[in-house]
DNA sequence: TTTTTAACTTTTAAATTGAAAGTAAAAATA
DNA sequence: TATTTTTACTTTCAATTTAAAAGTTAAAAA
């Protein structure tokens, strides 16, 4: 009931009018698990490990869906199940979200044990961001 | 008197690490500005045509400082002006930022002027963003 | 010596987030 | 068929963050 609906760009600038969109601390992570974990449900994005509440993750999709980065349909076995796609222009983020990551990866200091995807896209990364775009889209036609 | 000190991750994945960090509207716009236009003191963050909070620009400056990603220092020729400067980290985050903006660039159905420098950036990414590093350090030994 | 400037900080209202509980309809189960 | 469970949310409300404006401090310029 309560939710803005206009979308007004503080500036014209590419960069700018994408964090309008996304620069969040959310959005990216559910495009995320969409790529690399092939999910594609409410319940499939609310159970990752980094707790999305439930509230923040519907206001999320809905943006995502209003600038057209992913599309929502119910599934044709259940009525009941609602599932998300990236669309071609959420497919195109993968680039950035690579290379997000791939900084990371290089530049915080934590424990964690490096991330094998990363590294196979630092050899060839557009092979790599092909290989991926195409193996999600491949996911799909199990699904939708 | 505020701000929180304790820099807790939601996770070990680099991308939520990465967005634990900068995954908000204007961190990456101050880069952006340092990148593109040059910029290094805090009132030319101010200037820019987004019209970021002097309190928001204050509590990004000292967050990305934290982070290893900008440092601050004194001006030589003038004591009150504090000069910022991306370190080596964050010079790793201009290819992150241009896949932003082209995706931006791309995506985004706004009048805008299509950018000079997203475009060359398309041609030759490597080179360019190679570009883009060396012509900062240069911009900084006028100056620091 | 006064004024201006640079880099903030403080204050307060407004907006957003987060946690938890609630809802509604479809689907699975007894 | 009746009941329970599941899925995809929505609502509520407290806590946190953001935004706008005004204020502060020390240095530099006039």
């Amino acid at each position: 009931m309560s939710e803005k609906n206009n979308s007004k760009f503080r500036s014209t600038c590419s960069l700018s009018c994408s964090l309008d969109i996304f620069g969040d601390k959310w959005s990216l992570l559910i495009l995320r698990d969409m790529i690399f974990e092939k999910k594609n449900t409410f319940k499939d994005f609310i159970s990752s490990e980094e707790r999305i509440a439930s509230n923040i993750l519907a206001s999320r999709l809905k943006n995502l869906e209003k600038f057209g980065i992913i599309s929502k349909n119910s599934s044709i076995q259940n009525k009941k199940t609602k599932i998300y796609k990236l669309t071609d222009s959420g497919l195109g983020l993968i680039p950035a979200l690579l290379e997000i990551a791939i900084w990371g990866e290089n530049n915080i200091k934590v424990f964690n044990l490096k991330n094998r995807a990363i590294f196979e896209s630092i050899k060839n990364k557009k092979k790599f961001i092909e290989k991926l775009q195409h193996e999600y889209l491949e996911s799909f036609n199990k699904v939708l």
